[in-house]
DNA sequence: CGAGAACTTGATTCAACTCAACACTGGTGG
DNA sequence: CCACCAGTGTTGAGTTGAATCAAGTTCTCG
């Protein structure tokens, strides 16, 4: 399989993302450097260690984590096509989470030692840089005030509320229905709720005819319901960035 | 009282802070329009809204929160000096959360409409803002990661480490004690606690003699046990740059 | 001196956790 | 080919950490 030029991007003209000046996808073909594919289970990123090499997933998801002294796991994050993976690692010393592929992935790969390049001589792809840094803030803003201030059945609604969005300004949706190919423990870690009650948390959603998910598969059943639990105003369309 | 010159910033030669190229000086002093006092309980932002300035904290404190539907609160952080405010507003059309000084603020004021400028002309300046954002990123992640999973203690014992450390880097400590100005609710708001059990909890903290927390004081007895409990690496220095 | 904010403390309740089975799946090797 | 196993999901019973409710107390300030 050979690599894909920017030019051809599948991503670049998806809902979701601000569109590209023609110099500046110029200058991302010569900023990209390859491709990698990653199996599921591939841990791409370490937590605490530095790196060479930065991402942008082509297709794919995967998990942001961070693990604790006593053997928790924090998810801090559900890495989608367009995710740029590596941020912190290509400004900050190292990582401060682990990044780790769930389903195989495609993804672009650039030299980190060329990451101040982009800022000396291409302002515009530094500033989407920075704006991805600040979307990602944006997110773990709200991530932290769900996990702080809402109930259980209200976090899960976000979440799956959340993801069937960005699913949908990927075209990934077909009728209600959108690949959600994550186990529930990895829900229950990103929410700070045990497998148990997650389990049965999601349950009452079917219940109440509001969403399904199984077998990787996620059904939202009543979408203005779900709206209203997760408490996320409907009409925030946010377009980011693509590096 | 007049403006401070960049030059003769008092932040910029604390420990927490990465040092300055001269011509960097040059160019925020150029890039600063000005000082702004704020009183206590100022909002400096508005969540959602736009903002023509931002700043840079010379003293004073305050937090970063959301607020949701319900009327419960997130306080997503706490703001101190050197702190950079408004990243968001001036990269995404909009701040996410508000902004309110807690004791009276003195703050360096630059125009938003400049921002772009600083990509243009100072890619060392630009690089320092996306570092920034990779910081707060890197803290938000912590405090999801706490909030998710530890256990009230822990969680309050890791707020008060962290803020200790971080008055340390501002040499704003003395002996074992460091000005610590906000309410008991503050912090409940921060850790998803509700304001009777943080207080319980940190009259256990006192009780342990680990810390003792009051008029606005932090007083701490026992360095080695709160990072025990905190889960703090102890030597993770980090410098960060100031706009 | 009175009123409002912040802080304390004890009693009760409840949401979420843990423990403990059990069911279903796909993969492996005898 | 089937038996077994490991990973994931499901369900019920009992426990607990933190929330809520309800009174104080202390402090500040007009």
């Amino acid at each position: 399989m050979s690599t894909i030029s920017c030019d051809n991007c599948p991503l670049r003209r998806k809902d979701g993302f601000l569109p590209f000046k023609s110099e500046e996808v110029a200058f991302m073909n010569r900023f990209k450097t390859g491709e990698m594919v990653a199996d599921s289970g591939t841990q791409l990123f370490m937590e605490g260690a530095r790196a060479a090499q930065l991402f942008t997933v082509l297709s794919g998801m995967g998990i942001r984590y961070k693990t604790l002294e006593n053997g928790r796991r924090q998810v801090i994050g559900f890495v989608t096509p367009g995710d740029f993976i590596g941020l912190q690692a290509s400004v900050l010393d190292a990582m401060c989470h682990s990044v780790e592929a769930t389903t195989p992935m495609r993804l672009c790969v650039f030299n980190r030692s060329r990451v101040f390049e982009l800022f000396q001589n291409q302002p515009e792809r530094a500033f989407a840089l920075t704006h991805i840094a600040a979307v990602e803030e944006h997110f773990l803003g709200d991530a932290l005030t769900t996990v702080g201030q809402r109930g259980a059945l209200e976090k899960i609604g976000w979440s799956l509320h959340r993801f069937y969005r960005r699913a949908r300004s990927l075209d990934l949706h077909k009728d209600n229905t959108c690949p959600l190919p994550f186990r529930q423990q990895d829900l229950a870690d990103a929410l700070g709720l045990s497998l148990v009650h997650t389990n049965k948390t999601l349950a009452k959603l079917k219940d109440r005819k509001i969403a399904h998910w199984s077998n990787g598969i996620l059904r939202i059943l009543d979408e203005k319901a779900l709206a209203e639990l997760s408490g996320i105003d409907p009409d925030n369309i946010h377009q980011r960035p693509l590096i």
